[in-house]
DNA sequence: ATCTGTCCCTGGACGC
DNA sequence: TGCGTCCAGGGACAGA
């Protein structure tokens, strides 16, 4: 589940191995829902080109190329971008792990989720984008163009204000875990990320949002904040699919406080840690702490 | 403008 | 061992 930190983490780590060099072959599977851009034109176009810069908006990838075009990509929910030389289990499926040597579990070899595969005219690692749920997205923008994902997110999570989220919930009768969700508000956050921040700031994601008082506003960002960046340096969640363009695992799987810990004691108080849907999704919080 | 429900997809966990 | 069922969830979309 790619949220802001490992969409960051995946950023930071495969730009050594886009940014400079120059794309000489595009694989891909067949045409599907994944591509926003059409397969054959995602070849035509990314041919030749060479890749200057790898930036991030909320959970979007963007590669700018040297003709002004730029490559947008949405990791989804099991969306994985890594190098060729990356060794990892989570790259693999068990069923198709058993089937394998171990020698042959250590080389990756592009299979059915793998949509798209970038090699490059210095012959160094190809890079891959493989996604089992084919929830990820991939869209070749045209210079100057943009796309309405793009243009509806909210501020960045890394860049919000208290205050900005105050003024975006003073209308909104629905949870406040479920603005968290909503790129349009505020652009990162994820079910991971809105659980545990909203545990560190202690509220209730059921609150309803308007009743946040400019206060709790502040410090929610705050905490979201904090949780954010210790997740990017402790590598990302490697909660069940992501995996560094290195192969390596994240580490914020362990330090997380509540996600995912339903009927565990919280880790401030003790209580049983209580699991409700929201939204159709669900929701980790500590009865106690979160009044 | 805001909110709710449905859908896309596949692998893994779980029960019988 | 194998089969069926449920669950995970980011985001688009339709309809209220």
């Amino acid at each position: 589940m790619p949220e802001l930190p490992e969409v960051e983490v995946t950023r930071r780590r495969i730009a050594p191995l886009l940014v400079g060099r120059r794309i000489s072959s595009v694989r891909t599977t067949r045409d599907s829902y994944f591509f926003l851009t059409k397969p054959a034109s995602l070849k035509r176009n990314l041919v030749g080109r060479d890749i200057v810069d790898l930036g991030r908006r909320g959970k979007y990838l963007l590669a700018q190329l040297d003709d002004g075009k730029r490559l947008m990509m949405h990791l989804g929910m099991t969306g994985q971008l890594f190098s060729q030389d990356a060794r990892s289990v989570r790259l693999l499926s068990a069923s198709r792990r058993s089937s394998l040597s171990p020698a042959e579990q250590l080389r990756f070899e592009a299979d059915e989720h793998t949509h798209l595969s970038l090699g490059f005219e210095d012959r160094g690692p190809r890079v891959f984008f493989r996604d089992v749920r084919k929830f990820g997205k991939v869209r070749l923008l045209r210079r100057g163009q943009s796309d309405p994902r793009l243009d509806k997110l909210g501020v960045d999570a890394l860049e919000a204000s208290g205050q900005q989220l105050f003024r975006l919930t003073r209308k909104r009768k629905i949870a406040i875990k479920n603005v968290l969700l909503e790129q349009s508000v505020i652009a990162g956050i994820g079910n991971i990320y809105a659980d545990e921040g909203l545990f560190l700031a202690g509220i209730r994601p059921t609150r309803r949002a308007s009743s946040l008082t400019r206060r709790s506003c502040e410090k929610l960002v705050e905490s979201i904040q904090e949780v954010l960046l210790r997740s990017i340096e402790s590598g990302g969640a490697s909660i069940s699919d992501f995996v560094a363009p290195d192969g390596r695992d994240g580490g914020y799987q362990d330090q997380r406080r509540v996600y995912a810990r339903g009927g565990e004691p919280c880790p401030r108080c003790d209580a049983p840690i209580r699991r409700l849907v929201i939204g159709q999704r669900a929701a980790y919080f500590c009865p106690r702490c979160q009044g």
